[in-house]
RNA sequence: GCGCCUGUAGCUCAGUGGAUAGAGCACCCGCCUUCUAAGCGGAUUGUCGUAGGUUCAAAUCCUACCAGGCGCGCCA
């Protein structure tokens, strides 16, 4: 497979097996203080400081106390072997040294990066796909608002981590579905109706009092008009509980429509909008309340039925069913999971809102209760995010007095800036969401250059097929490349190395410069890895800007356009799998990917 | 009171046991007849919340404390 092939020319990975095979060796001879294994993982590191080289190991600052002798030495005597290795004469390595306190430190050759540059091209938009996943099938419930108004900024966070999320396990080799529940139980809607109702009828000119402590009737407005726009004033005819309903559930449907709508704008996609009345219809709740009975783990008293949540290490027991005889939340909750369990998921993950997090020992509980597997299902809480304008809290909303909403934010500052800056942030960390900058169209505004960085790449590439205009005469020539030219590199792009080599600048400085941008090119793959093991999409994101500025210095430095066809070729070459690179980061954090701007 | 999250440069944050703790912003100084100056280069910036402990090595692991946020319903 093509996976495993770049597996072995990856350059971290190549020099991992130089140094082993130099451990493997020494080991041999007796020099590594009597070990004949090697007890630690070598690991490849790009060191902070240039003074370090370009990639460098530490494994014998952790084979010391194995081996019994000093750090610096052991490197010494892996050095010598690694001098005496094939492998690490052929031009891949241009130089290494031993530092204190025992890093050995490689300084790459030409060749291995004209191989990654080679590699980008081979795979294209698969370029950096891990498979961490290992193909299981795992489910992502998010956002889950009630169908009860409008998605407020939270939401939103809450949208995109979970779309990012999604979309990075997707990368990464796992079977991915997205699920929004929706609590449209009839309780819900009756509450929902009552608000609805009133402020339906006040639209249309009837005196009633609006529901006190209800949905703001500001809140319902506009989906108000809408209910009417369809219905005309039909509903009026009804009375008691059959007009709650009815303008209830009309409003619900709407509502969500809006939900729905305003978050395929934002990116956000859904398999399924798994309803809470369909598990109440299909008497799901009592079935799951049979499980928990007959696994012994419910009881009833002062007239409710209690969930022994304590005994499965929650802090108390919890209420299963009130003594009015409605369940509450926490059945609804054994009843969806235990659904989401029979659907046979290796995993599933519910992102939820921080003001939740005292829920989460309760759910853990019922699942065990119900007999799955706790860690199967993971929890991810999203924390808050503070909306600021110039240094200053932003808390007006149109709608509402103390929460923005989402809809109002993204026509400020557009889809592509929400979505970069929901994504780009640690989910634990509450967000400090700055409008201004969002909205400005300058390097300040990381989510603006990354994007101008993919579209600087495409504009070389459209300068380069454009007809030459000299300076002197003002004469325009012919362009520098053809489009069969282009079709024809395109392949040989994808299939030698070698012609890259003729990109490379002369001078140490500029050659540099080249060499962070494809050394950066080449930390995608390990990117995707370590964000998709440690949940954070996000990571990508700040990944994303360190390649924009990296094309910037060599931008600045190399020019790609030159009198020297092999010269463009190779640079040519380098510009598009940077912007492959970009569009293919800029694609899991779900922001646009401009050809110009 | 108990639980969870957070504490790193003036601000926003990265740093998942290893080298001199890094970026961006802000502030200051340079750079446009050539592929987007919507840009680039340089300078300044630190009791890693505090105190102990583990380790050859701690911002990172452990303990206690301090500060901020959130949560502790027969609400959802």
């Amino acid at each position: 497979m093509v996976l495993s092939k770049w597996k072995q020319t990856m350059i971290k990975e190549r020099l991992k097996n130089i140094v082993e095979k130099a451990f493997v060796q020494a080991s041999r001879d007796g020099k590594m203080g009597g070990l004949s294994e090697c007890p630690e993982p070598i690991i490849i590191e790009r060191p902070k400081l240039p003074e370090h080289g370009d990639l460098a190991c530490g494994v014998a600052l952790k084979l010391a106390r194995h081996a019994k002798s000093s750090p610096v030495a052991i490197a010494n005597t892996l050095a010598e072997y690694i001098k005496t290795l094939p492998e690490a004469q052929n031009g891949c390595i241009s130089n290494f040294e031993v530092a204190n306190p025992g890093f050995i430190n490689f300084r790459l050759g030409k060749s291995w990066l004209a191989d990654v540059i080679h590699e980008v091209h081979a795979q294209k938009s698969n370029y950096g796909r891990e498979l961490v996943g290992e193909n299981k099938r795992v489910l992502i419930e998010y956002v889950s608002a009630n169908p009860t108004g409008s998605l407020h900024i939270g939401h939103g966070r809450n949208a995109v981590f979970g779309s990012c999320l999604a979309n990075l396990f997707a990368f990464a080799g796992y079977k991915v579905e997205q699920e929004f529940y929706v609590n449209d139980a009839g309780a819900q809607i009756a509450a929902l109706g009552e608000c609805a109702l009133a402020a339906y009828q006040r639209k249309l000119g009837q005196s009633v009092d609006y529901p006190e402590g209800g949905y703001p009737e500001e809140s319902l407005s506009e989906y108000i008009d809408i209910v009417i726009e369809r219905n005309g004033d039909k509903y009026l005819a009804l009375s008691g509980d059959e007009a709650i309903l009815a303008v209830g559930n009309e409003t619900k449907c709407v509502i969500q429509k809006a939900q729905e709508d305003l978050l395929e704008k934002l990116g956000v996609k859904f398999e399924r909008w798994f309803s809470e009345e369909s598990l109440h219809k299909a008497h799901k709740v009592d079935q799951a309340m049979a499980v928990l009975a007959s696994n012994n783990h419910s009881y009833e008293a002062d007239g409710a039925l209690w969930l022994k949540s304590k005994e499965l290490g929650d802090e108390r027991d919890r209420v299963l069913r009130k003594s009015s005889g409605d369940y509450t939340y926490l059945a609804n909750d054994a009843a969806y999971h235990l659904d989401k369990f029979n659907r046979g998921y290796d995993l599933m993950v519910n992102i939820w809102g921080a003001d939740h997090h005292g829920q989460v020992p309760g759910l853990k509980a019922i699942v065990t209760a119900l007999g799955f597997d706790p860690k199967k299902l993971e929890v991810v809480l999203t924390q808050i995010v503070n909306l600021n304008r110039d240094g200053k809290a932003v808390r007006m909303s149109k709608r509402r007095g103390t929460v923005v909403m989402l809809d109002e934010v993204m026509d400020e500052v557009g889809v592509d800036a929400v979505r970069y800056y929901l994504a780009e942030s640690n989910p634990n960390n509450p967000i400090n969401f700055d409008l201004e900058l969002a909205k400005k169209q300058s390097k300040d505004n990381p989510a603006f250059y990354l994007q101008y960085a993919h579209a600087r790449c495409c504009s070389i590439l459209r300068r380069a097929l454009e007809p030459v205009k000299d300076l002197e005469s003002g004469e325009l020539k012919d362009p520098v490349v053809t489009e069969q030219m282009l079709t024809e590199w395109e392949n040989e792009y994808a299939h030698r190395a070698n012609l890259f080599l003729a990109g490379f600048e002369e001078d140490e400085a500029k050659f540099g410069y080249q060499k962070s941008l494809v050394m950066r090119l080449e930390a995608l793959p390990q990117e995707v890895r370590e964000a998709a093991t440690s949940w954070q999409p996000g990571r990508l994101a700040s990944f994303g800007y360190e390649v924009a500025k990296d094309l910037m210095k060599t931008y600045e430095e190399s020019r790609v356009i030159t009198a020297d066809l092999s010269v463009t070729k190779a640079r040519l070459g380098l510009i598009m799998a940077t912007r492959q690179v970009l569009a293919n980061v800029l694609k899991i954090i779900g922001v646009s990917a401009p050809e110009r701007m």
